[in-house]
DNA sequence: CGCACTCTTGAGGGAGCTCAACATTTGTGG
DNA sequence: CCACAAATGTTGAGCTCCCTCAAGAGTGCG
Protein backbone atom coordinates (compact mmCIF):
# COMPACT_ATOMS: atom_id res chain seq x y z
CA UNK A 1 0.00 0.00 0.00
CA UNK A 2 2.68 2.13 0.67
CA UNK A 3 5.20 1.34 -2.23
CA UNK A 4 4.95 4.47 -3.96
CA UNK A 5 8.27 5.31 -5.66
CA UNK A 6 8.54 8.17 -7.91
CA UNK A 7 10.60 6.02 -10.44
CA UNK A 8 7.30 3.93 -11.41
CA UNK A 9 7.07 6.24 -14.84
CA UNK A 10 7.86 5.67 -17.88
CA UNK A 11 8.73 8.55 -19.55
CA UNK A 12 11.54 8.61 -16.43
CA UNK A 13 10.86 12.42 -16.25
CA UNK A 14 11.94 13.35 -13.06
CA UNK A 15 10.08 15.40 -11.64
CA UNK A 16 6.43 13.14 -11.57
CA UNK A 17 5.46 11.28 -8.96
CA UNK A 18 2.78 8.74 -8.00
CA UNK A 19 0.14 9.69 -5.30
CA UNK A 20 -2.58 7.21 -4.08
CA UNK A 21 -5.80 8.81 -2.18
CA UNK A 22 -8.71 6.87 -0.49
CA UNK A 23 -12.51 7.15 -0.93
CA UNK A 24 -13.06 10.69 -0.23
CA UNK A 25 -9.74 12.32 -0.06
CA UNK A 26 -8.76 15.55 -1.03
CA UNK A 27 -6.16 15.96 -3.39
CA UNK A 28 -6.34 19.64 -3.70
CA UNK A 29 -8.50 22.29 -2.91
CA UNK A 30 -10.16 25.48 -3.71
CA UNK A 31 -7.48 28.35 -3.45
CA UNK A 32 -4.66 26.16 -3.65
CA UNK A 33 -1.37 27.22 -6.10
CA UNK A 34 -2.00 25.41 -8.89
CA UNK A 35 1.52 24.15 -9.51
CA UNK A 36 0.83 20.92 -11.00
CA UNK A 37 -1.50 18.68 -12.71
CA UNK A 38 -2.49 15.37 -12.41
CA UNK A 39 -3.52 12.16 -14.62
CA UNK A 40 -5.62 9.20 -12.98
CA UNK A 41 -3.84 5.86 -13.32
CA UNK A 42 -6.91 4.00 -11.67
CA UNK A 43 -9.94 5.33 -9.62
CA UNK A 44 -12.23 7.64 -10.29
CA UNK A 45 -11.58 11.55 -9.30
CA UNK A 46 -14.28 14.56 -9.08
CA UNK A 47 -13.95 18.15 -9.66
CA UNK A 48 -16.19 20.41 -6.94
CA UNK A 49 -16.86 24.13 -6.81
CA UNK A 50 -18.01 24.85 -3.10
CA UNK A 51 -19.96 28.28 -2.67
CA UNK A 52 -20.82 30.00 0.86
CA UNK A 53 -24.91 28.86 1.15
CA UNK A 54 -23.20 25.25 1.24
CA UNK A 55 -24.62 24.45 -2.62
CA UNK A 56 -21.63 22.10 -4.04
CA UNK A 57 -21.33 22.05 -7.68
CA UNK A 58 -19.11 19.00 -8.97
CA UNK A 59 -18.00 20.09 -12.15
CA UNK A 60 -16.27 17.32 -13.34
CA UNK A 61 -15.62 13.40 -13.48
CA UNK A 62 -12.16 12.01 -14.23
CA UNK A 63 -11.82 8.50 -14.91
CA UNK A 64 -8.53 6.23 -15.46
CA UNK A 65 -6.13 8.25 -18.63
CA UNK A 66 -8.06 11.30 -18.21
CA UNK A 67 -6.21 14.76 -16.89
CA UNK A 68 -7.18 17.31 -14.58
CA UNK A 69 -5.98 20.07 -12.55
CA UNK A 70 -4.78 22.79 -14.70
CA UNK A 71 -5.80 26.12 -13.99
CA UNK A 72 -3.96 29.50 -14.45
CA UNK A 73 -2.89 30.68 -10.56
CA UNK A 74 -4.66 29.14 -7.78
CA UNK A 75 -7.42 26.16 -8.37
CA UNK A 76 -10.51 27.02 -9.13
CA UNK A 77 -12.00 23.99 -7.90
CA UNK A 78 -11.21 21.57 -5.44
CA UNK A 79 -10.26 18.04 -6.69
CA UNK A 80 -11.37 14.73 -4.30
CA UNK A 81 -10.82 11.20 -5.06
CA UNK A 82 -14.40 9.05 -5.88
CA UNK A 83 -12.79 5.99 -5.05
CA UNK A 84 -9.64 4.79 -4.22
CA UNK A 85 -7.24 6.33 -6.39
CA UNK A 86 -3.87 6.18 -7.95
CA UNK A 87 -2.67 9.11 -9.88
CA UNK A 88 0.59 10.71 -10.99
CA UNK A 89 1.15 14.52 -10.69
CA UNK A 90 3.14 16.25 -13.32
CA UNK A 91 4.65 20.07 -12.45
CA UNK A 92 3.66 22.87 -14.04
CA UNK A 93 5.33 23.72 -16.72
CA UNK A 94 4.88 27.51 -16.94
CA UNK A 95 7.40 29.10 -19.32
CA UNK A 96 6.44 25.77 -21.88
CA UNK A 97 2.51 25.59 -21.58
CA UNK A 98 2.84 24.12 -25.37
CA UNK A 99 3.31 21.06 -23.12
CA UNK A 100 1.63 17.83 -24.49
CA UNK A 101 -0.15 16.40 -21.34
CA UNK A 102 -1.04 20.25 -20.51
CA UNK A 103 -2.59 21.09 -23.27
CA UNK A 104 -4.61 17.76 -23.44
CA UNK A 105 -5.42 18.74 -19.81
CA UNK A 106 -6.26 22.21 -20.87
CA UNK A 107 -8.78 20.78 -23.27
CA UNK A 108 -10.70 18.07 -20.95
CA UNK A 109 -10.89 21.18 -18.39
CA UNK A 110 -13.15 23.06 -21.26
CA UNK A 111 -14.85 20.31 -22.61
CA UNK A 112 -15.48 18.97 -18.97
CA UNK A 113 -17.03 22.49 -18.45
CA UNK A 114 -19.20 22.95 -21.41
CA UNK A 115 -20.65 19.46 -20.73
CA UNK A 116 -21.42 20.83 -17.44
CA UNK A 117 -23.19 23.14 -19.14
CA UNK A 118 -24.86 21.66 -21.16
CA UNK A 119 -26.31 19.09 -18.65
CA UNK A 120 -27.59 21.73 -16.41
CA UNK A 121 -28.79 24.16 -19.26
CA UNK A 122 -31.38 21.31 -20.48
CA UNK A 123 -34.28 21.72 -18.16
CA UNK A 124 -36.36 18.30 -17.02
CA UNK A 125 -34.14 15.66 -14.90
CA UNK A 126 -35.16 12.70 -17.28
CA UNK A 127 -32.78 14.89 -19.84
CA UNK A 128 -30.50 15.43 -17.48
CA UNK A 129 -29.85 11.74 -16.31
CA UNK A 130 -30.38 10.09 -19.42
CA UNK A 131 -27.74 12.36 -21.01
CA UNK A 132 -25.27 12.01 -17.97
CA UNK A 133 -25.70 8.28 -18.20
CA UNK A 134 -24.77 8.40 -22.01
CA UNK A 135 -22.02 10.92 -21.56
CA UNK A 136 -20.56 8.30 -18.62
CA UNK A 137 -21.12 5.15 -21.09
CA UNK A 138 -19.42 7.00 -23.66
CA UNK A 139 -16.01 8.23 -21.82
CA UNK A 140 -15.99 4.85 -20.11
CA UNK A 141 -16.41 2.93 -23.52
CA UNK A 142 -18.74 0.52 -21.58
CA UNK A 143 -21.81 0.69 -23.29
CA UNK A 144 -23.13 -1.99 -22.06
CA UNK A 145 -22.28 -1.79 -18.08
CA UNK A 146 -21.72 1.44 -16.86
CA UNK A 147 -19.73 1.80 -13.67
CA UNK A 148 -21.14 4.61 -11.85
CA UNK A 149 -18.70 5.09 -8.54
CA UNK A 150 -19.62 8.29 -7.56
CA UNK A 151 -22.72 8.31 -5.13
CA UNK A 152 -26.12 9.83 -6.13
CA UNK A 153 -25.13 12.70 -4.20
CA UNK A 154 -22.55 13.57 -6.18
CA UNK A 155 -24.65 13.00 -9.75
CA UNK A 156 -27.30 15.18 -7.96
CA UNK A 157 -24.94 18.07 -7.20
CA UNK A 158 -22.97 17.31 -10.75
CA UNK A 159 -26.92 17.61 -12.69
CA UNK A 160 -28.00 19.91 -10.41
CA UNK A 161 -30.70 18.19 -8.90
CA UNK A 162 -31.28 16.17 -5.38
CA UNK A 163 -30.43 13.11 -4.65
CA UNK A 164 -33.80 12.25 -4.28
CA UNK A 165 -34.70 13.29 -8.06
CA UNK A 166 -31.53 11.83 -9.07
CA UNK A 167 -32.71 8.32 -7.11
CA UNK A 168 -36.67 8.50 -8.65
CA UNK A 169 -35.11 8.91 -12.42
CA UNK A 170 -32.95 6.25 -12.47
CA UNK A 171 -35.98 4.18 -11.03
CA UNK A 172 -38.61 5.18 -13.32
CA UNK A 173 -35.80 4.32 -16.12
CA UNK A 174 -35.46 0.75 -14.79
CA UNK A 175 -39.35 1.05 -15.03
CA UNK A 176 -39.31 1.65 -18.38
CA UNK A 177 -37.14 -0.85 -19.66
CA UNK A 178 -33.84 1.74 -20.44
CA UNK A 179 -31.58 0.64 -18.22
CA UNK A 180 -30.83 -2.34 -15.30
CA UNK A 181 -29.45 -1.66 -12.26
CA UNK A 182 -27.00 -4.96 -10.67
CA UNK A 183 -26.00 -2.61 -7.30
CA UNK A 184 -26.32 1.24 -7.15
CA UNK A 185 -22.88 1.45 -8.15
CA UNK A 186 -23.51 -0.79 -11.55
CA UNK A 187 -25.42 0.26 -14.22
CA UNK A 188 -26.73 -1.45 -17.42
CA UNK A 189 -27.51 0.16 -20.51
CA UNK A 190 -30.41 -1.79 -22.30
CA UNK A 191 -32.40 0.77 -24.40
CA UNK A 192 -29.77 3.10 -25.56
CA UNK A 193 -32.18 4.51 -28.42
CA UNK A 194 -34.43 5.70 -26.02
CA UNK A 195 -31.95 6.74 -23.46
CA UNK A 196 -30.79 8.90 -26.50
CA UNK A 197 -34.46 10.10 -27.52
CA UNK A 198 -34.88 11.38 -24.11
CA UNK A 199 -31.41 13.12 -23.74
CA UNK A 200 -32.37 14.86 -26.60
CA UNK A 201 -30.31 12.77 -29.16
CA UNK A 202 -26.84 13.84 -28.47
CA UNK A 203 -24.55 16.67 -27.26
CA UNK A 204 -22.83 16.88 -30.72
CA UNK A 205 -22.86 20.47 -32.73
CA UNK A 206 -26.66 20.95 -34.06
CA UNK A 207 -25.00 23.10 -37.29
CA UNK A 208 -27.39 23.07 -40.09
CA UNK A 209 -30.16 24.40 -37.19
CA UNK A 210 -27.55 26.75 -36.54
CA UNK A 211 -26.76 27.86 -39.58
CA UNK A 212 -30.26 28.20 -41.00
CA UNK A 213 -30.95 31.13 -37.93
CA UNK A 214 -30.60 34.74 -38.18
CA UNK A 215 -28.49 35.05 -41.17
CA UNK A 216 -28.55 38.77 -41.10
CA UNK A 217 -25.33 41.28 -43.39
CA UNK A 218 -22.39 42.02 -42.41
CA UNK A 219 -21.66 45.69 -41.49
CA UNK A 220 -18.03 44.80 -42.76
CA UNK A 221 -19.57 43.37 -46.00
CA UNK A 222 -18.91 39.28 -45.18
CA UNK A 223 -15.86 38.26 -46.53
CA UNK A 224 -15.87 39.48 -49.54
CA UNK A 225 -15.92 43.02 -48.58
CA UNK A 226 -18.82 44.60 -50.19
CA UNK B 1 -19.14 29.90 -44.30
CA UNK B 2 -19.70 32.90 -42.02
CA UNK B 3 -17.92 36.36 -42.89
CA UNK B 4 -13.91 35.93 -41.95
CA UNK B 5 -13.42 32.65 -43.03
CA UNK B 6 -13.83 33.93 -47.03
CA UNK B 7 -10.79 36.79 -46.09
CA UNK B 8 -8.59 34.57 -43.82
CA UNK B 9 -8.69 31.87 -46.79
CA UNK B 10 -7.69 34.32 -49.25
CA UNK B 11 -4.68 34.95 -47.08
CA UNK B 12 -4.88 38.41 -47.64
CA UNK B 13 -4.82 39.13 -43.94
CA UNK B 14 -2.00 40.69 -42.57
CA UNK B 15 -2.07 40.35 -38.75
CA UNK B 16 -4.41 42.00 -36.57
CA UNK B 17 -8.38 43.10 -38.97
CA UNK B 18 -10.89 46.27 -37.43
CA UNK B 19 -14.14 44.10 -37.76
CA UNK B 20 -17.37 45.89 -37.25
CA UNK B 21 -20.76 43.77 -36.68
CA UNK B 22 -24.38 44.80 -36.33
CA UNK B 23 -26.81 43.65 -33.48
CA UNK B 24 -27.43 40.08 -34.42
CA UNK B 25 -24.78 39.55 -36.73
CA UNK B 26 -22.79 36.26 -36.35
CA UNK B 27 -19.31 36.88 -35.65
CA UNK B 28 -18.26 32.41 -36.17
CA UNK B 29 -20.59 29.91 -36.03
CA UNK B 30 -20.53 26.96 -34.03
CA UNK B 31 -18.07 24.24 -36.42
CA UNK B 32 -16.04 26.61 -37.54
CA UNK B 33 -12.23 26.41 -37.84
CA UNK B 34 -10.98 28.00 -34.75
CA UNK B 35 -7.94 30.00 -36.13
CA UNK B 36 -8.60 33.15 -34.55
CA UNK B 37 -9.70 34.86 -31.80
CA UNK B 38 -11.27 38.05 -30.83
CA UNK B 39 -11.09 41.38 -28.66
CA UNK B 40 -14.16 43.26 -28.09
CA UNK B 41 -13.11 46.91 -28.76
CA UNK B 42 -16.78 48.36 -28.62
CA UNK B 43 -20.26 46.88 -27.99
CA UNK B 44 -21.16 43.48 -26.61
CA UNK B 45 -20.90 39.73 -27.87
CA UNK B 46 -22.61 36.66 -26.69
CA UNK B 47 -20.94 32.41 -26.86
CA UNK B 48 -24.11 30.45 -27.82
CA UNK B 49 -24.25 26.71 -27.54
CA UNK B 50 -26.81 25.42 -30.34
CA UNK B 51 -28.81 22.18 -29.18
CA UNK B 52 -30.51 19.70 -31.54
CA UNK B 53 -33.86 20.67 -29.75
CA UNK B 54 -33.82 23.85 -30.84
CA UNK B 55 -32.57 25.02 -26.77
CA UNK B 56 -30.15 27.97 -26.79
CA UNK B 57 -27.04 28.17 -24.26
CA UNK B 58 -25.93 31.46 -23.94
CA UNK B 59 -22.20 30.60 -22.04
CA UNK B 60 -20.96 33.92 -21.88
CA UNK B 61 -21.24 37.79 -22.05
CA UNK B 62 -18.62 39.96 -23.48
CA UNK B 63 -17.69 43.37 -23.37
CA UNK B 64 -15.43 46.14 -23.67
CA UNK B 65 -11.25 44.95 -23.46
CA UNK B 66 -13.26 41.63 -23.44
CA UNK B 67 -10.89 38.41 -25.47
CA UNK B 68 -13.41 35.69 -26.67
CA UNK B 69 -12.77 32.78 -29.41
CA UNK B 70 -9.80 30.80 -28.66
CA UNK B 71 -10.50 27.06 -29.09
CA UNK B 72 -9.15 24.10 -30.07
CA UNK B 73 -9.86 23.02 -33.83
CA UNK B 74 -13.15 23.73 -34.51
CA UNK B 75 -15.57 26.37 -32.20
CA UNK B 76 -17.45 24.78 -29.77
CA UNK B 77 -19.72 27.48 -29.66
CA UNK B 78 -20.81 30.87 -32.19
CA UNK B 79 -20.44 34.19 -31.00
CA UNK B 80 -22.95 37.00 -31.94
CA UNK B 81 -23.07 40.63 -31.43
CA UNK B 82 -25.83 41.96 -29.61
CA UNK B 83 -25.37 44.87 -30.48
CA UNK B 84 -23.28 47.16 -32.71
CA UNK B 85 -20.23 45.66 -32.22
CA UNK B 86 -16.43 46.85 -33.37
CA UNK B 87 -13.69 43.96 -32.94
CA UNK B 88 -10.20 43.20 -33.53
CA UNK B 89 -9.60 39.88 -34.98
CA UNK B 90 -5.64 38.08 -34.10
CA UNK B 91 -4.68 35.23 -35.85
CA UNK B 92 -4.32 32.00 -33.51
CA UNK B 93 -0.71 31.45 -33.15
CA UNK B 94 -0.64 27.48 -32.89
CA UNK B 95 2.95 27.70 -32.78
CA UNK B 96 3.01 29.97 -29.85
CA UNK B 97 0.39 29.36 -27.42
CA UNK B 98 2.32 31.21 -24.97
CA UNK B 99 0.85 34.26 -26.72
CA UNK B 100 -0.40 37.17 -24.36
CA UNK B 101 -3.28 38.03 -25.32
CA UNK B 102 -4.71 34.16 -26.20
CA UNK B 103 -3.69 33.22 -22.94
CA UNK B 104 -5.61 35.42 -21.70
CA UNK B 105 -8.57 34.76 -23.53
CA UNK B 106 -7.98 30.95 -22.32
CA UNK B 107 -8.53 32.06 -19.33
CA UNK B 108 -11.38 33.88 -19.64
CA UNK B 109 -13.35 31.46 -21.20
CA UNK B 110 -12.50 29.28 -18.40
CA UNK B 111 -13.41 31.83 -16.14
CA UNK B 112 -16.34 32.35 -18.30
CA UNK B 113 -17.42 28.82 -18.16
CA UNK B 114 -17.37 28.37 -14.78
CA UNK B 115 -19.69 31.73 -13.89
CA UNK B 116 -22.02 30.13 -16.34
CA UNK B 117 -21.62 26.53 -14.38
CA UNK B 118 -22.04 28.78 -10.75
CA UNK B 119 -25.72 30.13 -12.08
CA UNK B 120 -27.32 27.06 -13.77
CA UNK B 121 -25.85 24.92 -10.60
CA UNK B 122 -28.02 27.81 -8.31
CA UNK B 123 -31.66 26.55 -7.80
CA UNK B 124 -33.89 29.02 -7.85
CA UNK B 125 -34.37 32.19 -10.00
CA UNK B 126 -34.19 34.82 -7.77
CA UNK B 127 -30.32 33.52 -6.62
CA UNK B 128 -29.77 33.14 -10.60
CA UNK B 129 -30.61 36.45 -11.72
CA UNK B 130 -29.73 38.44 -8.64
CA UNK B 131 -25.79 37.03 -9.29
CA UNK B 132 -26.27 37.64 -12.78
CA UNK B 133 -27.19 41.36 -12.16
CA UNK B 134 -24.46 41.20 -9.80
CA UNK B 135 -21.90 39.71 -11.60
CA UNK B 136 -22.55 41.75 -15.06
CA UNK B 137 -22.37 44.62 -12.76
CA UNK B 138 -18.96 43.81 -11.06
CA UNK B 139 -17.73 43.13 -14.80
CA UNK B 140 -18.58 46.57 -16.07
CA UNK B 141 -17.15 47.79 -12.97
CA UNK B 142 -20.92 49.83 -12.60
CA UNK B 143 -22.25 48.74 -9.39
CA UNK B 144 -24.50 52.11 -10.10
CA UNK B 145 -25.91 51.72 -12.89
CA UNK B 146 -25.55 48.41 -15.13
CA UNK B 147 -26.43 48.31 -19.14
CA UNK B 148 -28.20 45.11 -19.80
CA UNK B 149 -27.64 45.39 -23.69
CA UNK B 150 -28.95 42.04 -24.00
CA UNK B 151 -32.52 40.82 -24.57
CA UNK B 152 -34.44 38.95 -21.43
CA UNK B 153 -34.36 36.08 -24.09
CA UNK B 154 -30.64 36.34 -24.02
CA UNK B 155 -30.30 36.32 -20.26
CA UNK B 156 -33.21 33.77 -20.05
CA UNK B 157 -31.08 30.91 -22.50
CA UNK B 158 -28.17 31.90 -20.18
CA UNK B 159 -29.46 31.13 -17.18
CA UNK B 160 -31.53 28.19 -17.55
CA UNK B 161 -34.72 29.86 -17.25
CA UNK B 162 -37.93 31.48 -19.49
CA UNK B 163 -38.11 34.97 -20.61
CA UNK B 164 -40.94 35.37 -18.56
CA UNK B 165 -39.42 34.15 -15.05
CA UNK B 166 -36.67 36.58 -15.67
CA UNK B 167 -38.85 39.39 -16.29
CA UNK B 168 -41.34 38.58 -13.33
CA UNK B 169 -37.88 37.68 -11.55
CA UNK B 170 -36.70 41.43 -11.96
CA UNK B 171 -40.19 43.51 -11.55
CA UNK B 172 -40.21 41.25 -8.34
CA UNK B 173 -36.86 42.51 -7.48
CA UNK B 174 -37.87 46.31 -8.26
CA UNK B 175 -40.85 45.87 -6.36
CA UNK B 176 -38.71 44.81 -3.36
CA UNK B 177 -36.34 48.03 -3.86
CA UNK B 178 -33.50 46.51 -4.38
CA UNK B 179 -32.93 47.61 -8.17
CA UNK B 180 -34.60 49.91 -10.05
CA UNK B 181 -34.90 49.92 -13.93
CA UNK B 182 -34.44 53.25 -15.98
CA UNK B 183 -36.00 51.40 -19.41
CA UNK B 184 -35.69 47.63 -19.76
CA UNK B 185 -31.94 47.96 -20.50
CA UNK B 186 -30.57 49.71 -17.96
CA UNK B 187 -30.77 48.80 -14.26
CA UNK B 188 -29.41 50.29 -11.65
CA UNK B 189 -28.82 48.46 -8.21
CA UNK B 190 -30.21 50.31 -5.17
CA UNK B 191 -29.28 47.52 -2.51
CA UNK B 192 -26.36 45.55 -3.21
CA UNK B 193 -26.02 43.93 0.07
CA UNK B 194 -29.70 42.71 -0.69
CA UNK B 195 -29.14 41.41 -3.89
CA UNK B 196 -25.91 39.78 -2.42
CA UNK B 197 -28.10 37.24 0.10
CA UNK B 198 -30.08 36.81 -2.57
CA UNK B 199 -27.23 35.66 -4.87
CA UNK B 200 -25.81 33.46 -2.12
CA UNK B 201 -23.27 36.32 -1.30
CA UNK B 202 -20.51 35.86 -3.25
CA UNK B 203 -19.12 33.41 -6.31
CA UNK B 204 -15.89 33.45 -3.99
CA UNK B 205 -14.40 30.51 -2.52
CA UNK B 206 -15.83 28.75 0.41
CA UNK B 207 -12.66 27.09 1.84
CA UNK B 208 -13.25 27.53 5.95
CA UNK B 209 -16.55 25.22 4.58
CA UNK B 210 -14.84 23.02 2.46
CA UNK B 211 -11.45 22.21 4.68
CA UNK B 212 -13.80 21.19 7.60
CA UNK B 213 -15.28 18.55 5.17
CA UNK B 214 -14.26 14.63 4.86
CA UNK B 215 -10.64 15.65 6.23
CA UNK B 216 -9.90 11.80 6.10
CA UNK B 217 -6.43 10.41 6.22
CA UNK B 218 -4.09 10.14 2.88
CA UNK B 219 -2.21 6.88 1.97
CA UNK B 220 0.37 8.69 1.10
CA UNK B 221 0.65 10.83 4.06
CA UNK B 222 -0.11 14.23 2.48
CA UNK B 223 -2.11 15.77 0.25
CA UNK B 224 -0.85 16.83 -3.59
CA UNK B 225 -0.25 20.39 -4.56
CA UNK B 226 -0.92 21.90 -1.31
C1' DC C 1 -49.86 55.48 -38.20
C1' DG C 2 -49.29 50.64 -38.19
C1' DC C 3 -46.44 46.75 -37.84
C1' DA C 4 -42.97 44.04 -35.51
C1' DC C 5 -40.47 43.12 -31.66
C1' DT C 6 -39.67 43.10 -26.86
C1' DC C 7 -41.20 43.27 -22.28
C1' DT C 8 -44.63 42.64 -18.68
C1' DT C 9 -48.23 40.40 -16.23
C1' DG C 10 -51.85 36.91 -15.09
C1' DA C 11 -53.89 32.08 -14.48
C1' DG C 12 -53.27 27.29 -14.24
C1' DG C 13 -50.78 23.04 -14.03
C1' DG C 14 -46.87 20.00 -13.59
C1' DA C 15 -42.04 18.96 -12.39
C1' DG C 16 -39.07 18.70 -8.79
C1' DC C 17 -38.00 20.15 -3.93
C1' DT C 18 -39.02 19.34 1.01
C1' DC C 19 -40.20 16.51 4.67
C1' DA C 20 -40.48 11.90 6.19
C1' DA C 21 -39.95 7.06 6.56
C1' DC C 22 -37.96 2.84 5.30
C1' DA C 23 -34.60 -0.33 2.81
C1' DT C 24 -30.13 -1.50 1.57
C1' DT C 25 -25.28 -1.37 1.71
C1' DT C 26 -20.96 -0.48 3.97
C1' DG C 27 -17.95 -0.28 7.73
C1' DT C 28 -16.46 -1.32 12.48
C1' DG C 29 -15.68 -3.69 16.63
C1' DG C 30 -16.59 -7.54 19.55
C1' DC D 1 -18.07 -14.18 11.39
C1' DC D 2 -21.76 -11.83 13.28
C1' DA D 3 -24.03 -7.69 15.40
C1' DC D 4 -24.59 -3.26 15.27
C1' DA D 5 -24.02 1.45 13.60
C1' DA D 6 -23.52 4.68 10.00
C1' DA D 7 -23.94 5.93 5.45
C1' DT D 8 -26.30 5.59 1.27
C1' DG D 9 -30.26 4.64 -1.58
C1' DT D 10 -35.33 4.26 -2.41
C1' DT D 11 -40.00 5.65 -2.13
C1' DG D 12 -44.22 8.34 -0.81
C1' DA D 13 -47.10 12.71 0.15
C1' DG D 14 -47.62 17.50 -0.06
C1' DC D 15 -46.43 21.88 -1.65
C1' DT D 16 -43.72 25.41 -4.03
C1' DC D 17 -41.70 27.28 -7.94
C1' DC D 18 -41.37 27.86 -12.58
C1' DC D 19 -43.03 26.59 -17.19
C1' DT D 20 -46.90 26.91 -20.38
C1' DC D 21 -50.50 29.34 -22.39
C1' DA D 22 -52.50 33.76 -23.08
C1' DA D 23 -53.11 38.59 -23.38
C1' DG D 24 -51.74 43.30 -23.12
C1' DA D 25 -48.34 47.28 -22.86
C1' DG D 26 -44.27 49.74 -24.35
C1' DT D 27 -40.82 50.87 -28.02
C1' DG D 28 -38.64 51.49 -32.52
C1' DC D 29 -38.86 51.67 -37.42
C1' DG D 30 -40.66 52.16 -42.06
Amino acid sequence: MQGLSAEFQRGSIPQDTILKFRKGEIIFSQGDPGDCWFEVISGTVRTCHFHVDGHRQLTGFFYQGDVFGVEYGARDAAAEAVTNTILTRRPALNGDPDSLGQNRALERALDSANQCIFLLGRRNANERVAAFLLIAAKRLSALGSVPLPMTRGDIADHLGLTIHTVSRTISGFVRQGLIELEGPQLCRLVDLDGLRAIAGEEMGVAIDKLRAMQPRRSFTGQGAGA
